[in-house]
DNA sequence: GTCTATAAGCAGATAGAC
DNA sequence: GTCTATCTGCTTATAGAC
C-alpha cells in the first residue's frame, strides 16, 4: 500500500502515450500535458523520461517470466501448458495493453535495463521452445520446425495488445477458447 | 531505368536505422553517418526525413494491396488463396526485411500519406477476410470467429520480417511449406 | 554532390519561488 | 506538488561556397 497514486498515474498516461507514437516520439512536454500539469512538475514524481519506460517494461516482463516457470513445471500435457500460455498472454494483455505495446516495439530504447530484459526474454523464449519439444517427444505435437511453431504462435499472442481494444465486447475466456483452437488445431475444416 | 542510385541507396540505410531503433529515434545525421557523409547533404537528394518514410512505407503498402487483389480475384479454393497470401509475405518480408519494420511500427508518423495508408490497409484486410469468409461458407474452413482466425494469421504474417533475417539458412519454400501447416492445419498431433 | 555555417525550434532536465 | 524561468544540447532544414 504505497502512496504513489500520482506516480502511478503517470506511468499509465505514459504508457497510454507511447503504444499511439512510440517512446521516442512522445515528450515529456506530451506525457504532461495529458495530465494537465507541467513537464517540469514531472521530475517531483520521477527521476527520468528513461525511469518511466524502464518501470512500464520491466514489471511485465518480470511478471511473464515468472508465470512461465510456474507453467513450465506444471504437471500437466505439453497442449495443457500451450492452454496456459495463451490465457496468460490473454490476461496480460487484457489488464495492460499499453504497456504491452511499450514492451514489444520500445525494449531496445531501454539503456541501463535493455540486458536484464534480454534475459528475462530469452528465459521466457526458452520455455516455451522446452514445452513445444515435450509436447513433440510425447507425440502430442506434430514433428514439424520447432522454431516455426514457437514463433508463428508467439507472434499472435505478442500482437493481442493491439486487437483487444477494439473487441471489447468479446470475453476473455471466449477469446481464450477460440485462440487455442486456432492455434493449436488450425483453421481447417475436416 | 531512372539514374536514382543515391537516393535509393539513402532509403535503404534509412530503412535499415528504422528497423533498429524506429523513425523517430533516428536522426538525420544517423542516416548521413551511416552513407558516411554530412547531414546537409542529404537534403540533395530527399525533400524531408517525412519524404524517406513515405517511400520506404507507401510502396510496400501498395504492393501488398495489389497482390492480394490478385489473389482475391483467383479462380482457385479459398484454402489456396491463403497459401498464396502467406508466399506473397514470405517473399516480401525476405526481399525487404528492413521496409516491413516500417510499415508495421511507423506508420502512424507518416503526415500527407497516412489517410492512403490506411486506405491500402483496409483494403488489404478486407479482402483478407472475404477470402476467410468464403471459405467458411465453402466449408473449408471451420465456422470459428472470422475476426480472431484473420488477426491470429495476419499477427504471424506481420511479424515475419523479425524472424527471417536470423533464420536465414532456412529456404524460402520450406518457410512457406511450414507456415501453411501450422497456420492452416494447426501444430496437434491426431 | 558534398561541404561549412547557421537558423529556429524543441528536447530532457534543474533551480528555486510559492 | 506545481509553478516559472532557464540551461544545454540536439533536431530538421536552408544558404551559399567549392
Amino acid at each position: 500500500m504505497k502512496k504513489e497514486g500520482r506516480k502511478d498515474e503517470i506511468l499509465k498516461v505514459a504508457a497510454r502515450l507511447f503504444k499511439k507514437k512510440g517512446y521516442a516520439a512522445v515528450t515529456m512536454r506530451d506525457i504532461a500535458k495529458a495530465l494537465d500539469i507541467k513537464a517540469a512538475s514531472l521530475y517531483n514524481h520521477i527521476s527520468s523520461k528513461q525511469e518511466i519506460l524502464k518501470m512500464i517494461i520491466i514489471s511485465i516482463a518480470e511478471e511473464f517470466t515468472e508465470e512461465m516457470n510456474v507453467i513450465y513445471t506444471n504437471d500437466v500435457s505439453s497442449i495443457e501448458k500451450l492452454k496456459k500460455i495463451v490465457a496468460l498472454h490473454v490476461n496480460i494483455a487484457y489488464k495492460n495493453s499499453y504497456g504491452m505495446a511499450s514492451l514489444n516495439n520500445d525494449w531496445m530504447h531501454l539503456e541501463e535495463q535493455l540486458e536484464y530484459y534480454l534475459e528475462l526474454r530469452n528465459s521466457y523464449e526458452d520455455n516455451f521452445r522446452s514445452i513445444i519439444k515435450e509436447g513433440i517427444n510425447a507425440n502430442e505435437i506434430i514433428h514439424g520446425n520447432t522454431e516455426i511453431m514457437l514463433f508463428s504462435i508467439l507472434s499472435t499472442l505478442r500482437s493481442l495488445y493491439l486487437w483487444i481494444p477494439k473487441k471489447e465486447e468479446l470475453k476473455s475466456e471466449e477469446l481464450v477458447n477460440n485462440l487455442n483452437q486456432v492455434l493449436i488445431d488450425g483453421i481447417r475444416n475436416h
